[in-house]
DNA sequence: ATATTTTTATGAACGTGTTCAATTAATTCA
DNA sequence: TGAATTAATTGAACACGTTCATAAAAATAT
């Protein structure tokens, strides 16, 4: 008795493709509904109607709101990824390293709704199964370019030798802190907010930097 | 035509301890139910259920769920307070700022369902009259500790003269991106949970310091 | 007492994200 | 041409936060 039979009875499955066509659609059409209302302003009531399918349905290609949002963003994160790139460009780690930080949070402020959409609105997080979100996408790559120009940073003693995941872990939360703070609290009298990242690279390498 | 008249002629008003007796008990009934469901575990209904009252009636006593939840909030910053105000008791400077740093991630950290119903639930930021949540709190009362200990250190020559406030601010935010990264992000390696906050403050006063 | 007036309290109603039994569609076997 | 079977789709239903017209309550004035 084979698990899979060839030639099955019922009505068929719908092919790859065509659930790819129907959630790329959706996608289009719902990024433009997000672009205009806002995240919490677009259901997906609004979203199935729309696209011209029933809410319901929307749960079958994408696991719900926030999920649709991600796939929204994702293409949205190219143009990070090209910033980052521009930005690897530079052959001395050092300045690779305060380039790359320079370009995540000049994206970041750029894009405070972005941000906010990917890491501020909380959902169950702790979905054993799936990936964080975050994590899958090309935010976090930055992690890995970042470690790399810490890497050879070490090397060229223009850092000082160290745990060089945990020094690029502290440069990406450094960073991290100036941009959330930044964006969720902007009402506050910031000193500095074109520099606060800057400063916080240069403190940052200045601390890590050999004696 | 005086604009308060003494003897007012309908049903008079809850009186200002009448009202803030009940607010006293919705906070406490509430307090209990949070802590057992979560945020997002427990209902509105539920709570005036629980309080006896109407669902209604709860938006005559706070603005919404989440004021709600900044009230039950309000005296569990006190813990916060009073350990940061064990750091302060630290004469040094520079040692009083790591132990104010310290104690402010260890906070957040050893409470991070606080910390990401303070920080993380976003609803509209935009309110224009009332100030910000978080800076009305006890939380960022840690930053005037802290541009405290950054001033006296920069007098001491202990960290190089410079823009106090904005030099707070880089502190305020390298520890925020720990502790955000680390909360919010709880299933990446992070290469060393219960250092990076001790490593950040280490790397900032190292960048900080004078030549 | 009854009417008037002012404040408080209620509960139905709205739109939300999400689920799921029931329906419809599309195929193969008899 | 019918069953039979399997998948896709729907739309009613649920609990949610929040609002608001309406009802109840509590006082004074007649």
């Amino acid at each position: 008795m084979p698990a899979t039979q060839k030639t099955s009875r019922g009505r068929p499955r719908k092919s790859e493709a065509e659930e790819a066509a129907l959630r790329a659609r959706v996608i289009e059409v719902a990024r433009d509904l997000f672009a205009r209302g806002g995240y919490e302003g677009v259901s997906m009531r609004r979203v199935a109607e729309a696209t011209g399918c029933s809410a319901g349905q929307l749960y079958t290609l994408f696991g719900g709101k926030r999920d649709l949002l991600r796939h929204i963003w994702e293409d949205a994160f190219s143009e990070l990824a090209d910033r980052l790139r521009e930005a690897s460009a530079e052959r001395d780690p050092l300045r690779r390293l305060r380039a790359l930080g320079d370009a995540w949070c000049r994206y970041w402020l750029a894009n405070p709704d972005h941000y906010r959409s990917i890491f501020l609105i909380e959902d169950r997080v702790s979905e054993p199964g799936e990936r964080y979100f975050v994590e899958t996408s090309e935010s976090l790559g930055a992690l890995d370019l970042i470690a790399e120009a810490v890497s050879q940073s070490m090397e060229a003693r223009l850092l000082a030798p160290g745990d060089e995941a945990l020094v690029s872990q502290l440069f990406l939360c450094g960073l991290q802190g100036v941009v959330f703070n930044l964006i969720t609290i902007p009402e506050f009298p910031w000193t500095a907010k074109e520099q606060m990242a800057a400063r916080m690279i240069t403190a940052l390498i200045g601390g890590l930097s050999p004696d």
